[in-house]
DNA sequence: CTCCGTAAATGACAATTATCATTACATTAT
DNA sequence: ATAATGTAATGATAATTGTCATTTACGGAG
């Protein structure tokens, strides 16, 4: 982590984010008034049910966001990596959080409060397409989230958190490895930690994955895309 | 059904719709151009996987949209209701459908063609903002389906989704009657038919609903939001 | 009105998943 | 390096949900 204040201009999140279709000079003013945080691993960014004051853009580091279910159960509805947007739903529909995030890791994230964000999709529709666009592909990843939760047992829902992972934060080949608790393994594929173990446990028998403490290691990628796919 | 051509600029189901910021001469336009058609229940107006040529406007009936599993296993991911917009996330991300949406019962549908609709939302900012709002509310309500699935037992969620459909197809302070198959009311909890139909049953001898052949009416509203709420 | 086909409802059982208890392993602090 | 603490892993069992078989009720055609 260098510098504090990172230039949203050479921001190497740039591409694919929000700001892919911002002018020099809005990039300008944006970066001049964002601030910036750095939050440790486990500490909130924002929190289900408050007021939404701006929008959040990671820099570094992998964020879970999370709705609290039944009985007090947390589930995880969405992963962020750097570059990735988070918060603008709620700012977008007028309402308050209907998520918390909170940092996997030591995380930097920078702040654009709501004026600048709402003046920026106003002015640059490019920018409100974006909007649209990122919004319709995270409606399309809950829509795939909600049938697969409904319809896949655990074992295949595991597999698929495990490649949702790798497709998040993994490099083009390179062998992926995360640190994730079990306890947000099982709030990823929406089951008990025990029974996330348990699948574990089984993947690494038949040499699929290999962990070391709560590290998770992904041996073999196509076995997973066959278990996730099992009864298609 | 009267008029299979109604009038845009006199929908009823304006209000709440992408419509309600459109100039009056843009909707004039919109409605010269549309094409309108009547779908039997059981019919689909767009199908998972197909290119959008456009997006619908619901003007009379019920519509589910719904999503295929794991084993062909239909998931219903969302309800649309008279004055509802359908097949925009496609075009918006410039993607397939990722979901499918059927008629539950006769259903009236507009279509506004790709070009007609891109032009609406580049060149009304209010217009894409509403589009923002609803693709926003669209993953709330995802996000929260989402959690209960991983969380709520088939009990609560069959609850919750019992009131969804009064929600939804209600009228304010009518009892609230709807006909619905067991096997959309299952794939609506995301649960076995025989399930959804046992707890079915449950609530009959609380008192709580009542049924007659498929018809499904909610009796004591407030015991389910409080079965809904049990363990929250 | 009655027959027939389809859908709803119930029963019996099997499979899956959750919970609680315990043990083994990591990580951190001393 | 070792103790202490937390987390991962496993075991035993209970609860929940799914599947298959059967019965009952509804709705349309004759």
């Amino acid at each position: 982590m260098k510098p504090l204040y990172p230039d949203c201009e050479t921001c190497s999140c740039k591409r694919e984010s929000i700001f892919t279709h911002c002018a020099l000079e809005e990039l300008q003013s944006i970066s001049s008034n964002k601030s910036c945080t750095i939050y440790k691993r486990g500490q909130a960014i924002f929190q289900e049910g408050n007021k939404p004051f701006g929008v959040f853009c990671l820099n570094e580091g992998k964020v879970k966001v999370t709705k609290v279910g039944s009985e007090g159960k947390e589930q995880i509805v969405r992963l962020a990596k750097p570059g990735d947007t988070m918060g603008y739903r709620a700012l977008l529909s007028d309402t308050r959080y209907s998520a918390s995030a909170v940092a996997l890791e030591d995380t930097k994230v920078c702040f654009i409060a709501s004026e600048d964000f709402n003046q920026l999709i106003a002015k640059n529709y490019l920018v409100a397409k974006d909007m649209m666009r990122m919004l319709s592909n995270a409606l399309a990843d809950a829509e795939v989230s909600i049938a697969q939760l409904a319809t896949k047992p655990v074992r295949e829902r595991l597999a698929e958190a495990l490649l949702l992972l790798r497709k998040v934060y993994g490099k083009p080949n390179e062998e992926f490895t995360i640190a994730l608790s079990r306890d947000d393994l099982a709030s990823l594929v929406g089951t008990a930690k025990e029974t996330a173990i348990r699948f574990l446990s089984e993947l690494k028998d038949e040499g699929v994955v290999s962990t070391q403490g709560s590290n998770i290691t992904i041996l073999k990628p196509e076995a997973l895309v066959r278990i996730s796919q099992m009864y298609d």
